[in-house]
DNA sequence: ATGCAGCCATGAAAATCCTCATCGTCGAAG
DNA sequence: CTTCGACGATGAGGATTTTCATGGCTGCAT
């Protein structure tokens, strides 16, 4: 699989490029916008991890370029401050997904794999169930349309939760998936992180949808 | 490699075999401490990865029993709670690593992978330098004598230094090592950790141990 | 029906970590 | 030597996450 990285900061780019490399895939690393767009358009890469600050051709120019061209190669984005107007800006011109800076490495490889796997999305990756919304792209959530802002441990467990509609999750799961913890019964922090999610998620609002399995876990559905 | 894990709380145990077994090593699951002891008196493991918490025989007892009888495989331990005793227990009845549960899997995988490298550890892992001193394996930093307490990336920090002490570790280095991050300058987070590190091991010390090099980064050496 | 034990919920405090604004200092340039 | 600008230091504030103590609920045993 063959990766373009388009970066000017020399750090990130090598960053980027030798992690990559190390994790199997090919990867050519171009310092501006405009090597960006003439290697983009050889169509030759299976993905492009495009920087939006660019000296000259911004990132935005370089991905706009290429969808006009008929590209249709997935894009992520690398934005440098959580901004939502970037984010918001870039998914319209066809990225398909965006990571902010700084960034783990981990998280990368992460979304880059996704992408490779499922190509290009044609649509935004939303999560429901009843009146409660995900978008998943943009970090947010909605209940019965109103707005509700989440920390990251919410938002991770908050998802794992809406992939998982209807299954029982056990504590020992939930750890590992969200703190990446081998689950050994000395700390409640699984139940305080639920009734913070709770208290955002299902106090204000009816039905209720997380919902406690006693010596089981916890199911999300409706009730 | 082959690893014998002696666990008796299920979920935990077979967390580690599967993680484990994906990880590419041949892994064995005994749940308590008897069959521990005769599986780890046969000689065909390379590792053990022993729980201290077992109905019947304990882990401690496994661990006596082997060395007594001239088993020489490094002994990675379980704690269930982060006490000193139990520490200095195991490490004194030649356990090679501990590790405190919860834990996370990737931390356990980096130990098994140091102890399957170095076999035996004969001494207590120990960085120093003037007189800071830190004993790794109980996580404890000492200057002149002085006990220090330090956070989780305060204690990442100073290892990192010490690790490599005389060489100038750049921003993006240290943030890659500590933070797992990719490092783009617009956040301040290694300054503020570097000065906290500091406020504990220099600012009350003679020599000062941790150097500011203008346009490159940090060294711990003694000047 | 009553009591008990285990499990879970909950609020509050504490710890840790990050962000932000401001200030100081070093070194190059004039 | 002085000035200026960039880089780093620092303190305070804030957000998030974890720990801790307590109390309630559920289901089983008596």
């Amino acid at each position: 699989m063959k990766i373009l990285i388009v970066e000017d900061e020399a750090k990130t780019g090598d960053y980027l490029k030798q992690g990559l490399s190390e994790a199997g895939f090919t990867a050519d690393l171009v310092r501006n916008g405009l090597d960006g767009m003439h290697e983009g358009l050889s169509g030759e890469f299976d993905l492009l991890i495009l920087d939006v600050n660019l000296p000259g051709l911004d990132g935005w120019q370089v991905l706009k370029a290429l969808r006009a061209a008929g590209r249709d190669l997935p894009v992520l984005f690398l934005t440098a401050r959580d901004q939502v107007e970037d984010r918001v800006k870039g998914l319209e011109l066809g990225a398909d997904d965006y990571l902010v800076k700084p960034f783990a490495f981990s998280e990368l490889l992460a979304r880059v794999r996704t992408l490779l796997r499922r190509g290009r999305a044609k649509e935004p990756e939303r999560l429901a169930l009843a009146d409660l919304e995900l978008d998943v792209l943009k970090r947010r959530a909605t209940r019965a349309g109103q707005r509700i802002d989440l920390t990251a441990k919410e938002f991770a467990l908050l998802e794992l939760f809406l992939r998982r509609q209807g299954e029982v999750l056990a504590r020992s799961f939930i750890a590992s998936q969200v703190w990446d913890m081998n689950f050994d019964s000395d700390t409640n922090v699984i139940e305080v992180a639920i009734r913070r999610l709770r208290a955002k998620v299902d106090d204000d609002f009816t039905p209720k949808l997380i919902h406690t399995l006693r010596g089981m876990g916890y199911v999300m559905e409706i009730r």
